[in-house]
DNA sequence: CTTATTAATGTTATATTATTACACAATGTT
DNA sequence: AACATTGTGTAATAATATAACATTAATAAG
C-alpha cells in the first residue's frame, strides 16, 4: 500500500483544481482561477505545485509547460511517465503500458547507470485531428 | 543524403557556439555569448534556435529549457531523441540507441496514432556522481 | 532582368514562467 | 517544552520566450 500523503491546504486546493480542469493547466492559469480561495501569488501555486509533482498527484509535461493530473495510479509516483501530444489541438493524454515502461525500466538498466526516472512524450496528430 | 542546410549568418554563429560548448547552454547564456559577433536581441538567438531545431542540428533539453547539439546523425533530423540527465552534475548525453528508436517507434505504430516525434529524458546519476 | 514570394534580420517592447529572500505559523518528534 | 520540518504570506525580481512592425536578403518564376 502507498503512503498517502495527507496534502495542506494549498496543495489540495491547487489539485482540486487541476483534477477538475482534467487537461493540461499552466501555473498561472491555476493561479487566476485559485485566487477566489485565497491563493494570491505565484509562489504559493508553484510550491503546490513541486509538491504535488514530487507525490506523484500531478505530472508537468515539460514542452508545454504545463501540469496534469496522473491519471495512472500505477506509474510509480511520477518516476516513470509517457504521454501523446496532438500538436493541433494539444491534446494530452497518459500512456499507461506496462510493456513500455517495462521495457525503458530494463534499457536503463543495461546502460548501467543509476537512473531513478524518465519522462517521454510522443508528438503528433490525435485522432481527431487525423481526420480533418 | 540528407538535405544539407545552408545556414543563414545568425544560425551560423549559434551553432558554432552551441557546437562550441558541447554542452546544453541556455538561450541567454547564448546571447551572452554572441554578442561580440553582433547578435543584440534575444529574438535573434531564438529564432535560430526554432530553425536549428527543425533541420536537426541541435536538440531542446526540456526539462531544461536547454539546447545542445546533435551528436547523432541518425536521429532523424530531431524526430526522435533521448536523453540522460544528470541531476546532480547535470551532465546530459544524447542516447544512440537503434533498438530504443525502433521500439519506440513500433509502439507509435500500434497505438495506430500518427506520431511523427518523441522526446525521452531519463534523470539520475553519472558514473562520477554515482561513485561519491 | 523584373516581379513576386519566401526567409531572415533588426529593434523595441512586452508576455510568460519561475525563483530569491525573508518573516512567520503550523505540525510532528523527542 | 524544545527542536526540527514543513508550509504560508508577501514583495521583489530573475529567467525564459514571444508579439509587432519595419526592413533586407535570397529564391523562384515569368
Ligand atoms: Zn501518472
Ligand atoms: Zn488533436
Ligand atoms: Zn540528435
Ligand atoms: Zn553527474
Amino acid at each position: 500500500m502507498l503512503k498517502q500523503e495527507t496534502l495542506s491546504k494549498n496543495q489540495q486546493i491547487v489539485l482540486d483544481y487541476i483534477e477538475k480542469v482534467n487537461e493540461p493547466i499552466k501555473a498561472y492559469s491555476i493561479l487566476h482561477n485559485v485566487q477566489k480561495k485565497g491563493i494570491k501569488a505565484p509562489l504559493q501555486v508553484y510550491r503546490a505545485l513541486d509538491k504535488l509533482v514530487e507525490i506523484g498527484k500531478i505530472h508537468k509535461i515539460e514542452s508545454r509547460n504545463a501540469f496534469v493530473a496522473c491519471k495512472n495510479s500505477s506509474c510509480q509516483l511520477s518516476k516513470a511517465t509517457a504521454f501523446s501530444i496532438c500538436e493541433s489541438c494539444e491534446e494530452v493524454s497518459e500512456i499507461s503500458d506496462n510493456k513500455l515502461s517495462k521495457y525503458l525500466k530494463s534499457f536503463q538498466d543495461k546502460a548501467g547507470m543509476k537512473f531513478k526516472k524518465y519522462n517521454l512524450e510522443f508528438f503528433g496528430l490525435c485522432k481527431k485531428c487525423s481526420i480533418k
